[in-house]
DNA sequence: TTCTGTACTTACCTTGAGGTTACAATGAAA
DNA sequence: TTTCATTGTAACCTCAAGGTAAGTACAGAA
């Protein structure tokens, strides 16, 4: 535990070193970033690791509406974590890929993603005793 | 790159492990934990490293109302975050406190955060570029 | 007896996420 | 000429997050 401590005081130190605006900022691309779609499908295309067709995202982030697909993307994009390359042609074909910089978030989520997914049971299991009780 | 690309592929890899529906609260957890006020809530807890009455949180987690702070620390609290402890005086008196699990879910967080933090420029270039084009 | 302090709780409102459905644009194919 | 295929956009709806403001409960202080 005291070893992970270092971790959490690099983080707050870090912190500090910004402005009022990078700090919110901080916080809301923390949680921008943990939105209901976006990591999964930048999940998608890396494991893809090539460019993909928007209609093979749609096909791999499954559940996802095209309005919303639409709406992550341009959000990742805007962000740079993903590219996207329109080609004049009809019927039209747009090919988004990710950037070096998306992948390298997605390499700073893995542990905290591994460790939920292995943490799950825990969750779980305080969740319900806290509805029994 | 390529250092990094064995955390990723190890999330993966757990993940395929889970049911769907233990996939899906991995997933809900996740955006759970990005909230706009749940990550902040559990940082004043542990800077603190005590237990704290409502009101002192309340003074250290800027900007949150009375109500939000409730439902975030209720939440933190079902997942098994916090603790929460009532004192039968009046006028009321009540603790809150992280537990072990909420500081190993910060110290999984921490390296993220240090991350965006310091990739704070990154973003707004690219935000100011895409919103010139 | 009225006021105070604490931790909620409830009612009400605004905002944004996200879903569904329908429509646009258009060259190639049938 | 009609249809198809693809990537959107626009209109409309619902739901949940989160804010404000007011009320609740109650022992002790004034």
């Amino acid at each position: 535990m005291k070893s992970k401590k270092i971790d959490w005081d690099k983080a707050k130190q870090l912190c500090e070193g910004l402005t009022e605006e990078q700090d919110a900022l901080t916080r809301e691309l923390v949680s921008r970033i943990a939105d209901k779609w976006s990591l999964w499908t930048m999940a998608v295309l890396a494991e893809a690791g090539a460019a993909l067709r928007f209609s093979r995202v749609m096909e791999h982030v499954e559940g996802i509406s095209q309005k919303s697909l639409t709406k992550t993307l341009r959000g990742l994009e805007r962000d740079g974590l993903v590219t996207r390359k329109v080609f004049a042609e009809v019927p039209p074909r747009v090919e988004y890929e990710i950037t070096d910089f998306g992948m390298e978030l997605l390499d700073q989520v893995a542990p905290l993603w591994a460790w939920v997914a292995q943490s799950v049971n825990m969750f779980q299991h305080a969740r319900t005793k806290f509805d029994r009780g």
